[in-house]
DNA sequence: TGACAACATAGACGTATGTCGAAGCTTCAG
DNA sequence: CTGAAGCTTCGACATACGTCTATGTTGTCA
């Protein structure tokens, strides 16, 4: 298990952190969250996951969305590091191998990036 | 400017782009995107955004954020890179600049991450 | 003008990251 | 028991990144 799912295993219920405009972040919660962002923060590794998100039931297997421009280890190495990162999950299947995505995470990103509400004028 | 900056300068439209659950991204959406993501996918740019982001009007001077752990052009040069990637504008103020979130771009990742209707069973 | 405060830039350095080809592991068809 | 397909792991390499200290720049105030 890697070291970012230990913290996520460790966290204290479902929604990790408050909204990004709500109040600032302790060193711990922007740990956990940035290595969220960052996986998204690789337009290889967004491509896969966004091919992942829009198939039917969000999940498909490697040989559906590996065809993003780079060698087929280089996808692997990508949908390892969504999966370690909680963004995917995977499972095999007979030959292949399907990834899905975690949709309350995907909920939990959304949640963080809600805009400040408009101040009184 | 930024090549980002450009990039950014050169798209059609505010919402930039569609959900990641509706479509897969192009090549060059996902470059832009991935670009954002990136940027709040260090834990010390995630604290600096997330003090200016809960600030009174979403507006902080960088003597009110800065107190993240690294030195001052640490600071600075995060500051910079969130700049970059459109999330934050700045302003000089006399003695003191102030950094300011971009609320459209923050709702438009936010819009990135709406989680994929679900599925008549 | 000079001194100081607030930030930014430059340069250097160690580490992390993205990529590849080669080799390994699973599963299934024959 | 092969052999092949689908994916992962390994090892190597160039580049990008985060951090620091030292130095610039811009503005204020006496």
């Amino acid at each position: 298990m890697s070291k970012l799912q230990e913290m996520v295993a460790a966290l204290p219920a479902e929604p990790c952190c408050p909204a990004l405009t709500e109040r600032e972040l302790t060193a711990e919660e922007a740990e956990l969250t940035a290595a969220m962002f960052k996986a998204l923060g690789d337009p290889v590794r967004l491509r896969l996951f966004s091919k992942v998100a829009s198939h039917p039931d969000s999940e498909a297997c490697v040989c559906d969305i590996a065809d993003v421009g780079v060698s087929q280890p280089t996808v692997s190495h990508h949908l390892k590091k969504l999966k370690e990162a909680g963004l995917l999950a995977s499972e095999r299947r007979g030959t292949w191998v399907y990834y899905r995505v975690e949709p309350a995470v995907l909920a939990a990103m959304g949640r963080l990036l809600t805009p400040a509400p408009a101040k009184a004028a």
